[in-house]
DNA sequence: TCGTCGGTTTACAACGTTGCAATTGCAACG
DNA sequence: CGTTGCAATTGCAACGTTGTAAACCGACGA
């Protein structure tokens, strides 16, 4: 039970155990690495030395020695965000099966942020990063050189790196039709990043537009509401700021559920009947829009699908199975969750 | 800006800067530690071939030297409950503050798992790690060694570790209270771990009971509903079974809020009215609770805090700044939020 | 001119592994 | 009874740092 060999604080190490045994420090990491050459009896009072001074593997050690870490990095805006949160608990996931850690990283969505951890040495912990970018664009990543796996969630931004983009622009061409089809004409974009090109934000901008344009509907500027946050708060703060400029709408098609479900406390708290006065519909598919009142109707970009190719893409790399050049992967099919938000 | 010097895949180190700079390699690292005793022209020059060879520290190697990786481990049960991501959320930015990053696992509350991975060799990767058990009681965790720094967010587990323990009971005596105040006497208590002694689970029914009892109220057993999993999925189920059971009861007492917004969910869909009908609180105050409709009373146990207060007791172990004995801290104070669910 | 004393630079031994190369021991063989 | 062959064990050089000890080198005072 006791470790009477050990001396200092430290933890025992190899050589603790070579001297608990009687042989080697290379006997024992023989042992430990199911070398095929052990004498059973060795291997035995081995393993019992191991057992009787506690002896862990010194992981660190080992990762310097294989140039391996185990761990991966992701990069999200925030865990507040129930999308990230539920993408970060779907990476961890994946990624545990197949052995692997989760070094988790907020980036608030803020581009500088962003850029500084794909060169941040701190990286270098991780074998390889995935990183959903938000504020990032190919201008601002001009310079960045890798030089290790890297995984982005979205638009092409690194030559270097893969990509795994979402149908942006068809699924939000979709959930506004769907709108459209339920009769709504005056359909308000909650969330749109105004400057910005090949975002996530301006993708999906396209599609609403490309939407309306197919219906023959105007796109005027006053529904079109900027948000630089896509959380609840913001959504809520925004429709509070629609609902008082009189801007008439019967629809709302939020960049995000947080977006949706923020502006919907605001419909509520203003008397506004959904979906009977305004349909509304968000993106993501996040768990609490089954559980909201109403139900939110939304797109289902797959996440759990997505979390699980990216890891997999990721892994890949990590372990060389793969030479191909660095590409890019358009995310599987989205699908239009119709709830009672959107309900004609 | 090329990298002619490198040999071979691997990243440039001390000796490729030293090459391309002229000077021996404990220079580099004099100048990398910001040694005293170095010429300013030399210190240029290195700096100048750091740039040149695109250098960066191999933290894996500063750890193994130094015997601190800089990380920090959270073990959560899943992110996709959201009081476990805001939580998460509140420990990366704390420790991130102080120059730690965090890797996330997850227990999914499963006391074999909370066990392993206090065991497990793969925390040695990080410098100490804070958990937040949901099935561990003290018995399971009797034989647990750890040898290193470790911060339960709970009830007292372990003996060489510290807790950081939030005043469950008297939150929910306090819930509880609150409903009963509002003229409530027929009031569930959902989300019961029936067969456990000292978890969450226990003293939140303990709490409920001791207000019950203080007012004169009964509480029979089929008000206590079993719950495993404290999501909104097996909230809005369990309520559903509830309602069909033909039980009679005008409040519910939740053990967290996604408890509470999968039951509201279950309410709404049986058009039971809120608070007319059924006044519900919850617990956690996670940040949706505020945008639901109607929203959600809930209980604030100071989550931010606790984060920050159980980063900076880790903190502290890991860089030996204290030699206090393991030992236990009650959270500051928790707060009734009253919304619009409870509101009578 | 020599020794001393700074500041400056360099050498080197860890940190705890891994994995190959080298060595040992032993049995079967000629 | 010395070889050969092979299993079992051991030695050792990395991996890329840090930090201490040692070495170097002018300049300055004696």
């Amino acid at each position: 039970m006791a470790d009477s060999t050990r001396a200092g604080d430290g933890a025992p190490t190899l050589h603790d155990v070579a001297a608990a045994a009687g042989v080697s420090f290379s006997t024992v990491s023989n042992v430990i690495r199911n070398h095929p050459h052990v004498r059973e009896a060795t291997r035995k009072r081995v393993l019992d030395a191991i057992a009787a001074v506690g002896y862990r593997p010194n992981l660190v050690a080992r990762n310097l020695r294989s140039g391996r870490s185990g761990v991966i990095g992701l990069a999200v805006p925030e865990l507040n965000q129930s999308y990230f949160a539920q993408l970060a608990d779907d990476v961890i996931r994946a990624a545990g099966a197949e052995g692997y850690v989760v070094l988790v990283e907020q980036t608030g969505g803020r581009r500088e942020r962003e850029r500084e951890l794909l060169r941040d040495p701190r990286l270098a912990l991780t074998d390889g990063t995935l990183i959903s970018p938000l504020g990032l664009t190919r201008d601002d990543a001009k310079d960045i050189a890798l030089g290790r796996p890297v995984v982005v969630l979205g638009q092409p931004l690194l030559d270097e790196a893969d990509h795994l983009t979402m149908q942006h622009e068809a699924a939000a061409r979709a959930a506004t039709t769907h709108l459209i089809e339920g009769g709504r004409n005056r359909i308000v974009l909650l969330g749109a990043h105004p400057a910005e090109q090949g975002t996530t934000a301006s993708l999906r901008r396209d599609g609403y537009r490309a939407a309306l344009e197919a219906a023959g509907l105007a796109t005027p500027d006053e529904l079109v509401v900027p948000i630089e946050v896509w959380d609840r708060h913001h959504g809520a703060a925004a429709m509070w700021e629609l609902l008082r400029s009189g801007t008439v709408f019967d629809a709302v098609f939020a960049m995000n559920d947080d977006l949706a479900l923020g502006a919907m406390r605001a419909l509520h708290e203003r008397g506004v009947h959904m979906p009977a006065d305004v349909a509304v519909i968000g993106f993501d598919d996040i768990d609490e829009g089954r559980y909201s009142y109403p139900s939110l109707s939304t797109v289902d970009p797959g996440r759990r699908q997505i979390a699980e190719l990216a890891v997999a893409m990721l892994l890949e790399r990590i372990m060389g199975t793969t030479d191909a050049a660095p590409g890019r992967m358009v995310a599987p099919d989205f699908r239009i969750v119709v709830r009672e938000s959107s309900t004609t």
